[in-house]
DNA sequence: TGACGCTTTAC
DNA sequence: TAAAGCGTC
């Protein structure tokens, strides 16, 4: 029998637009395989996302199963098991999708036979350049190259067949307790569906409404986003599939220029790889953040964690990320915000807690959001940019969710703020102009 | 309310 | 190659 072709899955948990597969199903019979690995390189998954990797996880072993195989499951460092596995079973090759973050490089070293492909990203990270020939760290110039690159390539089908290598014996799924037990905070997810099937069937679900996207996404009461962020985080739908299915429907651009910073964050992070765990302008580290290790500061971080900040729009959205795992987009801007100006917690805090609690964590996204927000990073909002949350409330029409999320909003038991806006807005002002001086 | 990346223009 | 202007965050 001919040598196996592994075919290493990572946050590309598809059959469809799946260049890595498909290399090693032409070039022998397949051996499918996830690594789970918690060592010490690696960020690992948070809670919400270890939910979502469970379910993701049996929903690709289900289809692969479907076509004769099943998908082998290891835990521990993949720099260890995968040149093993390489070994014990005479692989020919390692089949993979190339990702952005920072330990992958680390890994994939210590890895015999590795054949990366494209598949993660609309344009491979790091083609586009400026005129002078350098790497663009800037959004909008960026876009602009993109589409003048033009259009990502056509989505390729999922293999109607596979012939598969022999599975060698590997890890129970049930057995890596991804799932919550006591307590079980999932109840929460059940709007979603990891896996290759429940993408497809948000995005076709999206279609009908991708030309209101422009005008209604930033009202988080209305169902005007795609909601694919987790679904794109894990690879289940590629960039370039989402692409061609929302591009022909009229007024679709705003949504691709969205999906388009989805790109951007990933040329950032490859760029500048420290930027998803310290400040990218290197005055931001004498900020005097709040001290959070104990007493008001800790409380205040933890009212904010809870949705008891006393600003109904932050607290809805806080409250809407812990039961639901996602917040929306215009909200996460107004939380993320309320943390680091009014409160003046160091960005790191929130992240980390995003981190745990989306089920789209993704660290490029979430380190280039919130230096966005701060203005600490490589492109990023002005520091004297300071959302009022009950400005942005009355703009968005947010009172409908505000009531969804915080029942208790103007009743007796809903907290008093935290901090008054216009005295925070100050102090957060001065903190920055001392910066600088 | 400023800062700055990128392109264009001028030399 | 440097300076200026534009446009974005």
């Amino acid at each position: 029998m001919a040598a196996p072709q592994i075919i290493w899955f990572r946050q590309d948990l598809r059959l469809r637009d799946q260049a890595a597969l498909l290399a090693a199903a032409a070039a022998g019979p397949v051996l499918p395989l996830f690594v789970l690995d918690e060592s010490r390189i690696v960020r690992a998954a948070g809670g919400a996302s270890r939910w979502w990797l469970h379910h993701s996880l049996a929903a690709l072993d289900a289809s692969l199963r479907a076509l004769g195989g099943g998908l082998l499951l290891l835990r521990g460092p993949a720099a260890e098991l995968i040149p093993k596995l390489v070994a014990d079973t005479g692989a020919d090759a390692v089949h993979a999708i190339r990702l952005s973050e920072p330990w992958w490089p680390l890994i994939e070293r210590e890895i015999p036979r590795l054949q990366l492909h494209e598949g993660n990203s609309l344009v491979p990270a790091g083609l586009l350049r400026t005129k002078a020939g350098d790497r663009f760290r800037v959004f909008t110039p960026f876009w602009r190259a993109m589409q003048g690159w033009g259009p990502p390539p056509r989505p390729l089908p999922a293999p109607a067949r596979l012939t598969f290598a022999p599975l060698p014996a590997g890890d129970r799924l049930v057995d890596w307790s991804l799932l919550p037990r006591a307590p079980d905070w999932s109840g929460g997810f059940s709007g979603w569906q990891p896996g290759e099937a429940g993408a497809q069937r948000r995005l076709a679900d999206f279609l009908d409404k991708a030309g209101d996207y422009g005008e209604r996404r930033n009202y988080p009461g209305e169902e005007a986003t795609s909601r694919l962020s987790p679904h794109l985080h894990f690879g289940e739908i590629s960039p370039a599939d989402a692409w061609h299915a929302v591009e022909p429907q009229k007024g679709s651009a705003p949504w691709l220029r969205q999906l388009a910073w989805r790109d951007f964050a990933l040329e950032t992070l490859e760029q500048y790889p420290k930027s998803a765990s310290r400040p990218h302008r290197p005055e931001f580290a004498h900020m005097p953040w709040t001290d959070v290790s104990s007493g008001e500061g800790r409380a205040l971080l933890r009212a904010w964690q809870r949705g008891r900040t006393g600003y109904p729009l932050v607290d809805a959205g806080m409250r809407q990320l812990w039961a639901s795992g996602w917040m929306h987009n215009r909200v996460r801007m107004v939380a993320a915000s309320f943390l680091v100006k009014h409160l003046m917690i160091d960005w790191r805090e929130g992240e980390r807690w995003f981190w745990d609690t989306l089920l789209d964590a993704d660290l490029a996204n979430n380190a280039m959001g919130w230096q966005w927000v701060t203005g600490s990073g490589v492109d990023s909002a002005p520091y004297y940019r300071i959302f009022s949350p009950e400005g942005q409330a009355e703009k968005f029409d947010a009172q409908a969710y505000i009531r969804h999320w915080v029942p208790e909003f103007g009743r007796s038991d809903y907290p008093a703020p935290l901090v008054e806006h216009r005295l925070a807005r100050e102090r957060a002002l001065a903190a920055h102009a001392a910066l600088k001086g």
